[in-house]
DNA sequence: TCGATTTGTTTCGACTCGATACCAAATGCG
DNA sequence: CGCATTTGGTATCGAGTCGAAACAAATCGA
C-alpha cells in the first residue's frame, strides 16, 4: 500500500512541523516568527561573501521580496544592521547586532529539542551523516546551492601552517573563515 | 563554538523547509497549501477513531480554530466530506472523497523527493529507524501523542488467526485496521 | 439537575508569502 | 563607447495561515 520512501517522507514532514512549532514558541517572547530565527541563525553562521539578502533568499528558498520584508522587521527590532558593500554599490551586507546574537543564543535550538536529544541513544553522528546525504540529494534535485562550510568546498586551498585560500575569489582565509557557510560552496567529488 | 545537537537541528530545519517548498509546489496546481496536503494524508492513513477535527488538530499541532478553517476549504473543494457520528452527536467524521484520494496520489510525496531518495545509498531503513526515535523523543518532550499504527500499540490484542481487538475500545479490528494511525496509540514498553 | 468539560465553528487581527512592478548599479556585447 | 541585459534590492498588493477569543451544542459527572 505504501511506497518505500513514504514513511520517510511522513517522518520528515512531522519532524519539520514539530520543529516549526517549537521555533514559533521560542520566538514568541521576542515577537519573532520561525523564519526570522532561521534568518538570524544563517547570518550568524555564514561568511562575508554570503551575508547578503540575495544569499539569504537562496538559503531560505523564498522570493527576494519576502526576504526583504523579513529583513526590514529584523532591522527595526535592532537585531541586525545593514552595511553597504564597498566594491559593488548594489550589494548590502547584513550584520548581526549584539542583541541579535543574544536572541539567537537564548532561543535556538529550542529547549525541548535539546532535551529530546539527550534521550536519543548514541551521539547522533550517524543520523547526522545520513541526513546530510539526504539534504544534498534534495538540494541537487532542486537545483539549490548546498551552503556547506567553506573548508569542505572544492575551491578551498590549504597553503600550509593554518593558512588557507579560496580558489574562487583568490582571497586568503583564516581558520574561522573556513568554518563558516558559503553560498558559493561546491561539494568535493564523492569519496571521503 | 557549536553544541552537539546544533548541526542536527540545522539539518532538520533545512530539510523541513525544503519539503515544505516542494509541498507548496505540489499543491499549487490544485490550489492547496502544504497544510492541506498534510491533512489529506493524515485522513488517508488514520483509523475510524481518529478521523475527526480534534484528532487532526492534535496531529498537526495547530489550534482547533485553524484546523476548522482548513477543513472548510477542503470540503468546499470536494476533497472530503463530513459525516456525523452516530453515538456522540458532537463529533464529526472526516472522509476523503475519490477526488481527495486522487489529489493525494498525484501530489505526495513530491516527485523531486522521490527522485532524491533514489540517490541515497542503502534503502533508508536505518535512517527511518533513527528518525522514528527522534520523533518519539520530541513528541514525548512536547506532551504530544505519537499517532503510531494501531498494530504497534500496547492496547493491541491478537486473538489468533488474523483476528485482533483493541483493548481500549474493546472493538474487534481487521488486518487493515491494524495498519492505520490511531490517536490513542501508546507505545509498547522499550525492547523489540 | 446543574456546572464543567469536550467538540466543533466563527470572527478577528497579525503575519507570511508569492507576484508584480519598480529602481539602481553592474555587466556584456555590438 | 552606448545600449540592452542581468543582478541586487525595495515596495505594494492580495491570498492565505495561524492563534486568540468568544460562542454553541452535546456529554459527563457529582
Amino acid at each position: 500500500m505504501f511506497m518505500a520512501g513514504d514513511r520517510l517522507y511522513v517522518l520528515l514532514e512531522r519532524l519539520g512541523n514539530l520543529l516549526r512549532t517549537e521555533e514559533r514558541a521560542a520566538g514568541l517572547p521576542h515577537g519573532l516568527q520561525p523564519v526570522h530565527l532561521q534568518a538570524l541563525r544563517y547570518l550568524q553562521a555564514c561568511n562575508r561573501y554570503s551575508n547578503t539578502p540575495a544569499a539569504l533568499t537562496e538559503y531560505l528558498g523564498l522570493t527576494k521580496g519576502t526576504v526583504s520584508q523579513t529583513l526590514l522587521l529584523l532591522e527595526e527590532k535592532g537585531l541586525l544592521r545593514k552595511e553597504a558593500d564597498t566594491e559593488d554599490r548594489r550589494v548590502i551586507h547584513l550584520l548581526l547586532t549584539e542583541e541579535g546574537r543574544a536572541v539567537l543564543k537564548e532561543a535556538l535550538p529550542p529547549e525541548l529539542f535539546k532535551r529530546a536529544l539527550t534521550r536519543l541513544p548514541g551521539d547522533g553522528a550517524a543520523l547526522e551523516e545520513a541526513l546530510s546525504e539526504l539534504l544534498s540529494s534534495l538540494q541537487a534535485a532542486n537545483d539549490q546551492r548546498s551552503f556547506g562550510v567553506c573548508g569542505t568546498c572544492k575551491h578551498f586551498q590549504r597553503e600550509g601552517s593554518g593558512r588557507f585560500r579560496c580558489g574562487l575569489t583568490r582571497e586568503p582565509l583564516s581558520r574561522e573563515d573556513s568554518e563558516l557557510l558559503c553560498r558559493e560552496h561546491a561539494a568535493l567529488p564523492a569519496g571521503h
